[in-house]
DNA sequence: ATGAAAGCGCTAACAG
DNA sequence: CTGTTAGCGCTTTCAT
């Protein structure tokens, strides 16, 4: 009777579910009590576990996360910005945060900054009103601008995918030494016009990625005493019809590059086209090189060479990393720098000396 | 003096924000107030709002989305749960949901469910204890026993991708006319023997994606009068890899194709690949369409024929649908259904009668 | 081991 | 136009 009652009356509430006082009386105990039980406590005798367990299937109840998060001023959820989620890079880091914070029992908020800035101040905004415990920030390049607004927001932050000589943690690879070790190893195959796709470079102004690598290309240019061709040095977008209008435009110019090094797969792929498209081949008249290794790059013909980013573990360092800081736990390090690697595939030919 | 102290006060707080009952001594009136200033109520003095807004902006006070989400029962957040965003088709869908919920002020908790039935269950469950407003959930499949688990929750919500008997809005394409119009085309050019690269077909006990798209193909083949051979029916796992070995596996058999249909890009890009370490050429020897038309399809060469799904706009529709019923709102069409298109590239050959 | 009660930050009658 | 007050559902002392 009691439980009809209680029932017919959840029934007109919109959100329409059971709460902790109808457990509590359904099972003859006090809602502490009830409390205690779903946050696993030991002071609870078994037989007012039991009759709570039984109360709380009957009624469907399950614990407000709400309500929790506003009484214990923890949320249990994280924010993750990113550029472009459309970007396999990302999904694939994504993927790495999501896993360890399924170990951990915290919940993702992700924004999809769609590259604007002002998209990520914005959820920035909306993050913090939303007490997340942490942020996990991903973006190819870090502003004083956006340091000051985090920093006035006092949220537990880690850096993915981007350095800054900020005190702030991060995870990142070296991207100026993994540009450095593709040109050296184009280089090493006897190709002297190296063409470069870059991404945004922001004027130099600010630490970004593609400034990162173009400089690992340039050293490595230097050291081998190559010139270095302005016209060979191309600005995209970090999507396969940019780098296929990249390749395009260096293809048509007066020097011909004997190989291409595009700053992202999905920018190589779009290169390896336009060379066919330009009647060439590819590598045996251009090579080409990426950055990333997607899956995608293992099964491109000519298969792709590229630089592997491990990024399902910059992901899932990241959320380690963020979660040890939110629990107020020592973190060994906070300036971590993964591995890359030299991926070697059929998209890169050595060349003879007398073709030059 | 009072701020400072106000202040010194928030510090010892762990979440450092000022709340509403700060700025409300501050500014000299009552939390309602503050309240409607925060919520642009009409019935504020101008003076009134002003001193409100100052304060606000002394303490830098921002309305704690959480104890809002409480008083009022509503979160303003959607749940969205897709089996996997590194799979390009979902984040595109994605973006299209970002963007509508964007305009209509909602967020976005998204759950990657791997592909895997327990962590959809999971996920439900999580964004049910979240309160979230309603859910958008894709899948390839909509089986008895999620249906059963929703219905259970009480959340408004709506399927992408996936139609289904029950009464539940849905917005998708006619994957079976999709597949025979591709078939049909694939027929048109003078091809024969017509190899399919489909996903998980569930036993063909639930309705999913890859089913309908079998019946497609299955319907065209059969109004034509061609044989439909087995072993040129491979399953796969709609990844470029698993394309690759579908393919590779079709080629080494005794029934060659002239023809294959991936029922995604990303296979139809790892059988193209198959196609050339088998020492033919696609299109000359084999032909391939696939389906859903991601950018990456126009950029591949062979340029990719495929089924064109307008994925943006599922999410979009989707998500109109979904915060309409929210809102309470009447919605014209429960069951939507959005064009699909057949684009014709490179990948696709004529094939003369006498080759074969 | 258990209950009563205060409080998390906000909204929404209601009364003035 | 504004303030008072009672919740929203949960956790957490503090008694018992």
């Amino acid at each position: 009777m009691r439980v009809a009652t209680l029932i017919l009356l959840r029934r007109e509430c919109i959100v329409c579910m059971a709460n902790i006082d109808d457990v509590a009386k359904l099972a003859n105990v006090s809602t502490a009590t009830v409390s205690r039980v779903f946050n696993n406590s030991p002071y609870v005798s078994e037989k007012a576990r039991e009759s709570v367990l039984k109360a709380a299937k009957e009624l469907g109840y399950e614990p407000s996360i709400l309500a929790r998060s506003l009484a214990m001023k923890k949320t249990n959820t994280i924010g993750l910005i990113v550029p472009d989620i459309s970007n396999p890079y990302y999904s694939e880091v994504v993927r790495g945060i999501e896993d360890v914070c399924n170990i951990y029992k915290y919940n993702i908020i992700l924004c999809n900054a769609d590259n604007s800035r002002d998209k990520e101040i914005q959820y920035i905004d909306m993050l913090k009103s939303r007490w997340v415990d942490g942020i996990i920030f991903h973006s190819d390049y870090f502003s004083d601008e956006i340091y000051h607004i985090f920093k006035d927001r006092k949220i537990p932050l880690v850096l993915a995918g981007r350095a800054t000589s900020y005190d702030i943690p991060y995870v990142v690879i070296d991207n100026r030494k993994a540009a450095y070790d593709a040109t050296k190893y184009l280089i090493s195959q006897g190709h002297k016009k190296i063409g470069v796709i870059h991404g945004d470079l922001n004027g130099m102004k600010e630490t970004v990625d593609s400034v990162d690598r173009l400089y690992g290309f340039l050293d490595a240019m230097k050291e081998a005493g190559l010139k270095v061709y302005d016209e060979l040095i191309k600005e995209s977008n970090f999507k396969a019809k940019g780098g296929y209008m990249a390749a395009k435009e260096m293809l048509m110019g007066n020097v011909k590059p004997d190989a291409i090094f595009a700053f992202s797969d999905i920018m190589a792929m779009g290169a390896i086209n336009a060379i066919f498209d330009a009647g060439l081949k590819c590598p045996e008249d251009v090579s080409v090189i990426g950055f990333d290794n997607l899956d995608l790059a293992e099964v491109t013909r000519p298969a792709l060479a590229t630089v592997a980013q491990p990024m399902y573990d910059i992901g899932a360092v990241a959320a380690r990393m963020l979660i040890k800081i939110i629990d107020n736990k020592k973190i060994s390090e906070k300036k971590v720098i993964l591995k890359h690697r030299l991926i070697i595939r059929q998209s890169c030919i050595k060349r003879d000396a007398q073709k030059i």
